[in-house]
Order: structure tokens, then sequence, then C-alpha cells
DNA sequence: CTTTGTGCAAACGATTTGCAGGATG
DNA sequence: CATCCTGCAAATCGTTTGCACAAAG
């Protein structure tokens, strides 16, 4: 799921005026490996185990630098928290409503859809579909709560 | 928009062994009188704009328990806080990346898609499009964020 | 009357900010 | 070497909670 090279990564950062840093990789290359999307928590969790690397208010900005370059994406399918989401192409979203993981869909697999005529006065620019269901993990679960 | 009658409301609130309350009943009033998604804080501001109705915590308590009746949703499109919907049925959502403005789009609008065969595993339950753009307010504008 | 809801204020968790020192271009 | 970033701690914002009183069934 690898997605740009660092040099790419060092590139698009310098070409909007942000510094390289140590901790910007960090950041990204933890969204990368991580194939889920974490909160900011559990990067920062990631990125200190060994030996502390980076501190919270760092990550934050580094997440804010990096979705600013067009380089992540933040992903808001859960209450009270942001997630993040080093793939940046288009593609859709599965929510379990057992544990709360989310998944990427690709994007052709709903190649049928076609963005109907709204309202007039709205333009339209991009869309994605989220879906709701339960993981493998996660056993038949009676309530649906949100 | 007017969805079910204060009676209809009542009984839900019962058949779930939760009480009838003014509050409550401000509450939902208040979101099927506003169009719009409402926070729980411009719910609360609306409630007591000319005198004081309801504390900011029986806002929040009231907005769960018509959540856990059916009779409100919770919209996430914006980072940091919940919305709130007055629309339990299936419906879409069209987000304004200008003002932020968030509007219902109508279910068959999309009537064409279908859930396609997700991962093996992964048990889709339901599913709901996003769209994001600009409204009528909001002239052009450079950039995206999120 | 018993139980659940309300209202206040304090507590909480995620994110942001101010500021001093450090690293980048 | 000027500017932007990092790291720490304190501040902020939305939401939740504890508790005493009030109201619903």
């Amino acid at each position: 799921m690898q997605q740009y090279t660092s040099q790419q990564v060092s590139q698009t950062l310098k070409d909007k005026g942000l510094r390289v840093t140590p901790q910007r990789f960090a950041v990204y290359a933890n969204l990368l490996a991580r194939g889920d999307h974490p909160t900011a928590e559990q990067i920062l969790t990631d990125l200190n185990q060994d030996a502390p690397q980076s501190s919270q208010a760092t990550v934050y900005s580094a997440l804010q630098a990096l979705r600013k370059v067009g380089l992540v994406r933040e992903v808001l399918l859960e209450e009270g928290v942001s997630r993040y989401d080093a793939n940046v192409r288009p593609h859709h979203h599965f929510r379990c409503r057992g544990c709360g993981a989310i998944e990427d869909i690709p994007w052709d697999l709903f190649q049928s859809i076609q963005l109907p005529d709204l309202r007039p006065g709205l333009r339209a620019e991009r869309y994605e579909v989220t879906v709701e269901g339960l993981c493998d993990r996660c056993p038949e679960l009676a309530e649906a709560e949100s």
C-alpha cells in the first residue's frame, strides 16, 4: 500500500513551503505501515514504543502539515476522534459497528455510481460511500447504536 | 419535513422505558424546526433564546435519549462536533466545504446504487453517500482543506 | 412513592496554543 | 542566520459525570 516515495513526500512538503523533518516522516511512515486508520494518539504511542520520538503536539502538527499538502486524509467515522489515512486516492470506507474498525473499499467496486443532479445551487465536487456492517472478528451483535 | 406526531414521539419514548419530558420534546421540536443539522450547542442556544429552558447537560442527555429510541441520528461530517438530524429515514448528505453546511439528499436520487461484494468476512448492513462541494452562499474558494 | 430526569459545576478526553530552545533551508 | 518546527505545559472545546432536587409514572 506504499504510495509515495520519501523523495516525493519530501518534495511535496517543500513545494508548499513546509519543512521536511524527521517527525513528519515518522508520522507518514507510521500511517503507511499500519493499514488501518489510526487516531493521533495511536500514532503517538506507536512512535514512542521504544524510545520517545515525538511529542503529542508534534504528532498533531505533523498530521495537519501532511493533510495540508495532500499526503494524508482525515477520516470522520467515529464520535469524538479523528482518524487518519495515508491513502489519498478516492476510495470508500467500511466501518464495523461492532469494533469500530475502519477499512478502505477500492473505488472501482462501486464503479456504477454516477452523481445525480442535486438541487440547483449545490455544486458537487466529490463523493464517497460509507458502508456500515460487521467484520469477521465481531460476532452477531443485537444492538446497533452508532 | 414533519416526521412524527408528538403522540408518536411520546409513545416511542415510553416503549423503550424512557420518560416523556418537556425538555426532550423541546429538543426534538427544535431539530424538526431547523431543517439543518445543528450541534448540541446550537440547539441549546436556540432553546434558551428567550428564557432559559434547558441546561447544557439536559440537551446532551435528551439527544442521547432520542438517539437511543431511534428518533434522532448523529451526523459526523465535521471535525470535533457531532451534529444531529431528526430525519432518521435512510438518506444521503451533502456538505459544503465552504461554510460547512450540511443538507440531506433524498435516498432515491441515488437509486441506482447497489452494494458490491466486499471482501469475504465483511457483512454490509447499510450504506450512505456523502457528497462534498459548494453551496449557493459560498463563492468559489481556492483551497479545499477538509 | 419509586425511579428517572434535570441542572449545576466539576471532570474528562481530544486537540490546540504559547513560548523557549533547536533544527531546517 | 532567519524562519519554521519541536516539545513541554497550560489552555480550550465539546461532551460526560456526580450529586441533590424535582418531576414522571
